[in-house]
RNA sequence: GGUCCUGUGGCCGAGUGGCUAGGCAGAGCUCUGCAAAAGCUUCUACACCAGUUCGAAUCUGGUCGGGACCUCCA
């Protein structure tokens, strides 16, 4: 029996989560477009959602993720002809467009390493799958839900809405809104033109001759509309219905709601049992994003090259910064904010490696008061993570008993303040936590300073060598010889090293 | 114009009717050759106004501010 509660955006309220088939989750998210670097609010649904997947595991689901990758950007840019943005940008960088594709694809796969985020079980490319969008289109056009105009296809908003109204998923189910009070943003475009109505939204659009991404299909030379591709790959891959659906706030309306429209026109049952969408992380207040022009991007992030950051973040202070607060809050970010999560984060670790390493005897509890407060807040964990995947106060909960790691690990507290089955439990339920849920992963910054004392040692053994101190010179190398580290005096004089 | 979210102490950020959030920063103490770390203690809160209530940061109404979406967007 599962007792997990999450937020469904459908329904607006927090829910029991039940998979459709007992033991299976098939779990949908919307992924990167690979016409450009992620950046760091890029970051915040696929950690959100790694959580997700890794909770759900761990709950013993066999859970199919679906990530898929949108490597053919279509889309409208204001006052010209539909073009696309991943050809416009190859032009001007003067790459293959799937050359692009490649290279940002490499990219977000490196980035999402860094982050420690396991990978979907299928990662679905848009381009990969062009045969099952024309299908899926066609099925569209059949059933009278679309129409073709000049070599485009449209989605007929208004008749779904009548049809599909009656049987209780009238268009804007999903992001409640009303067809009729939409700001009236239709501008002279040709292609606007074609539509019935300025609500329709393009499910194939036919290609200028300049367009470098174009395929056949059944109405001329073109290229899939802007929601087609979820729908079709999260059909393919995980069935006409299934179980959570997630992605950014921003791609609520129109993304998910089409997406619910066209899939439930092709498959006659709507296609998503829990939407889920996180927040978006701000900067001074402000979404980041590329309209606003105040991104930053995840490299500048972790090389600190960005004029906003004092310094660069390693991804798990990221991923930390991202798991302090929940998922459908905004986050401002900030590079105080940062160094805080990094400091916070090192205390964390450090406690959580002095944890491991108390030996666990046999102790009955002196202090029972606190032995039982603990053995609560441990229980706690779940009964946040359950809350919706309230990862904040996980955390919060970690916090309050780092003092008391910290102060046995001192022998300011003797060992037996606390039970050593309640250390146990720690023990298992830290590392479960904080491992395997949360996906806190060493920090591998240690390098750096490695290299730093490496320098200081090679030094002071220069020094002695100067003074022919050859008992303390032969000491270092000998010594670091036996920890794996060999010191080689190169001919020019330097000294360089390398593990053994 | 519509739909929705939001306003918590120096910063970030949980919390949704009574009970310590937590982290970072600040202060004091303990420990300490110095420093750091660590432990203990501690100061700054719930935008404003009115209402409901025995009791509100938490519910209701209003005011003001910020934001998201309605165009590609995580």
């Amino acid at each position: 029996m599962i007792s997990l509660k999450v937020y469904n955006s459908l329904t607006r309220n927090k829910e029991t989560f039940k998979p459709l088939v007992d033991g299976y989750v098939g779990m949908y998210v919307c992924g990167p477009t690979v016409s450009g670097e992620s950046h760091l609010g890029h970051a915040r649904p696929y950690i959100t959602f790694d959580v997700v997947y890794r909770y759900l595991t761990h709950l013993g689901l066999k859970v199919r993720y679906v990530r898929n990758i949108t490597d053919a950007g279509h889309f409208e840019e204001e006052g010209r002809v539909a073009e696309d943005k991943i050809a416009t940008k190859a032009v001007l960088e003067k790459l293959e467009p799937m050359e692009l594709v490649q290279k940002y694809t490499n990219l977000f796969h490196w980035a999402m390493l860094q982050f420690n985020n396991i990978p979907p079980n299928i990662e679905p490319t848009a381009t990969g799958h062009i045969v099952e969008q024309i299908t899926m289109i066609e099925k569209i056009i059949a059933d009278g839900f679309a129409y073709v105009v000049n070599g485009s296809v449209y989605f007929d908003v208004n008749k779904y809405h009548q049809v599909f109204s009656k049987k209780g998923l009238p268009y804007g189910i999903l992001s409640g809104r009303n067809l009729e009070e939409q700001l009236d943003t239709t501008r002279d475009l040709d292609n606007q033109d074609e539509k019935k109505n300025k609500a329709d939204f393009a499910l194939w659009k036919k290609a200028p001759p300049e367009h470098i991404m174009r395929w056949n299909s059944p109405w001329g030379k073109g290229f899939p509309g802007w929601h087609i591709e979820c729908s079709a790959m999260a059909t393919k891959y995980l069935g006409t219905q299934f179980d959570i659906h997630g992605g950014g706030m921003d791609l609520q309306f129109p993304h998910h709601e089409c997406e619910i429209a066209q899939s439930s026109v092709c498959n006659h049952i709507a296609p998503v049992r829990y939407w889920m969408h996180n927040n978006m992380i701000t900067i001074n207040g402000r979404k980041m994003g590329k309209s606003y022009n105040n991104v930053i991007k995840l490299t500048e992030l972790f090389d600190g090259t960005h004029p906003l950051l004092a310094q660069a973040y390693h991804p798990m202070t990221i991923r930390f910064f991202i798991l302090q607060s929940h998922y459908r809050s905004t986050l401002d970010f900030s590079n105080e904010a940062l160094q805080a999560s990094e400091k916070a984060l090192k205390r964390l670790w450090e406690a959580y490696e002095n944890l491991q390493k108390i030996s666990v005897e046999n102790n009955i509890a002196t202090d029972t008061a606190l032995d039982e407060k603990i053995n609560k807040q441990i229980a706690e964990f779940t009964t946040f993570i359950e809350d919706d995947f309230n990862t904040a106060k996980v955390l919060a909960n970690m916090f309050e008993i780092v003092p008391v790691i910290n102060a046995i690990k001192n022998k300011q507290l003797p060992v037996n303040t606390i039970s050593s089955k309640t250390i146990a439990l720690l023990q298992q339920q830290f590392k479960l936590f904080i491992e395997d849920i949360l996906g806190l992963q060493h920090q591998a910054a240690h390098q750096e300073k490695l290299a730093g004392i490496l320098q200081l040692l090679i030094d002071l053994r220069k020094e002695a060598k100067a003074k022919k101190d050859f008992v303390v010179s032969d000491k270092i190398r000998n010594e670091l010889a036996a920890l794996g580290i060999l010191l080689k005096d190169e001919k020019d004089g330097s000294v360089s090293w390398s593990f053994t």
